[in-house]
DNA sequence: CTAAACCTTGACGCTCACGTCAACGCAAGC
DNA sequence: GCTTGCGTTGACGTGAGCGTCAAGGTTTAG
């Protein structure tokens, strides 16, 4: 199959693709032409980047999960490179929790009365 | 006080102060030699801004609040335009938190059993 | 034969809040 | 007079993940 399918199958564009071979995270064999060819297999890499994206990781840290599959594992996060993603990323967003929770008393308070209120220190976050 | 004393009495740069003034933020009048000069009460404004910042608005968002102590209100936040934009930073909070608690269920269950488990649809939460 | 619909690489655009030069003027201490 | 440390404007760089041309080659349908 070539990009343009593996695109419209992947629900994505072709410039993405491109930019994830950019990357190192999807590779295709050339046609004579010139053409990339993808197999099935690589739809699958695909889908593993997009839906750990959904779950706010970078492109970078998908990374051990299609290195996972590319392994010939079922699931890209049986590897504890993979798992090491998770946890990391679960500390992330543990973290912006509790600071999205001080963020919102804080708004809650402010709406609430009209009094200064001492301001927590910095945010950034993402996810 | 010029730049350079402003810029360390709030703890922040030249470069911010004059970006900010690009945005229509902070006004100075001129000396003869054409360096900026502030007034106490830019210190004031300056001191909105980034404890704004700190709760995860945008410099466009801090612009009422700054307008507010321009017109001369004590605090900031005491003008309509400022309660709006509380409101609409603390509805996207509460959207966030929504999101990040997805988000960490989704991750506590991949790291606890190595199920397929389906995925949601995009996350972007940010502040 | 031609137009449409694919494909290729390369390069700039985008958001945001500045950081970081560059190249210069002004002021003060020695 | 010279250095040091202020100030000025202007312009490009940063990060993330692509979007969007530009300028061409290829393949296919009519």
């Amino acid at each position: 199959m070539r990009i343009g399918e593996l695109a419209k199958r992947a629900g994505t564009t072709t410039r993405a693709l491109r930019f994830y071979e950019s990357e190192g995270l999807l590779e295709a064999r050339r046609t004579s032409n010139g053409y990339r060819e993808y197999a099935e297999h690589d739809l699958r890499l695909v889908r593993e980047i997009q839906s750990l994206q959904a779950v706010g990781l970078s492109l970078e840290d998908t990374r051990p999960f299609v290195a996972c599959l590319r392994a010939g594992h079922e699931s890209g996060d049986s590897c504890p490179d993979s798992r090491e993603i998770y946890r990391r990323k679960l500390a992330e967003v543990d973290a912006c929790l509790d600071r999205l929770n001080t963020v919102r008393e804080f708004l809650v308070a402010r709406l609430a009365f009209q009094d200064p209120c001492v301001v927590p220190e910095e945010i950034q976050c993402s996810s």
